[in-house]
DNA sequence: CTCATATTTCGATAAAATTCGAAATATGAG
DNA sequence: CTCATATTTCGAATTTTATCGAAATATGAG
């Protein structure tokens, strides 16, 4: 992952309304939830929810797919992870920044696995 | 780290002069750069970066202190730790969200920290 | 085809973030 | 005290985000 893609995905976290939709889509899981559930849990118009479906979508965050006549929102946790390793790498250091690190050296770098 | 810490952390991450600052104090360690440095090696005006500097200050992921005529910054580990905890813990669905999981069960959870 | 449902796109407005020169503040040197 | 350096604060302009109702699009039911 490179610094722009990165700041897509953060700046895309960095809103109330789309990471509590974020937080639901992750703990819906493969299944996912329609655009309309999204919106009413969050009490969120549709048209506003919609805007930050579109925010989240365009970095990558989340994936979308029709189911009859509802849009089905999924987390992507591939996208997930890579923004963690890219936080991790870039701005820890290198190493894991944890302190009472409980998994210091496992932790394999984008040029290692490149490498490898 | 609640939710409205962590959207101050991303907000703060997710601008491409804070992103690359924050980087620039990562690789610093602790010795830190003073604010000129960073604005002349970003290529930023130095109120500009003085605005972006105290909007990552705000966010808690850099700290400042007066050396002489000089103000230099240092990375906040801890708190890039907390906010990729965050991350892992709400965005990942409670485990590590890597496929290639190098250590899994081995990261702790906020609530198991309190619990212990 | 017509109607109802689900969602997005449009458009206009309001709010927040970014930029940067000029002026103000803080510190130290002579 | 006066001057130079380092940085922030102020102010004003520009750009980007967020909000949300109304209209448009997509799908399926009858």
């Amino acid at each position: 992952m490179n610094a722009d893609t990165a700041i897509q995905a953060l700046g895309a976290l960095a809103q109330d309304h789309r990471l509590a939709a974020f937080r639901l889509l992750v703990q819906a899981g493969a299944d996912g939830l329609p655009a309309g559930a999204i919106a009413e849990r969050l009490g969120v118009p549709a048209s506003s929810m919609s805007f930050h479906l579109a925010q989240l979508s365009h970095a990558g965050l989340i994936a979308q797919r029709r189911q009859s006549r509802s849009l089905i929102y999924t987390a992507d946790y591939g996208a997930m992870n890579a923004l963690v390793g890219f936080l991790m790498e870039n701005c820890c250091g290198g190493v894991a920044c944890t302190t009472d690190s409980a998994c210091p050296p496992q932790i394999q770098t984008e040029k290692e696995r490149n490498a490898a």
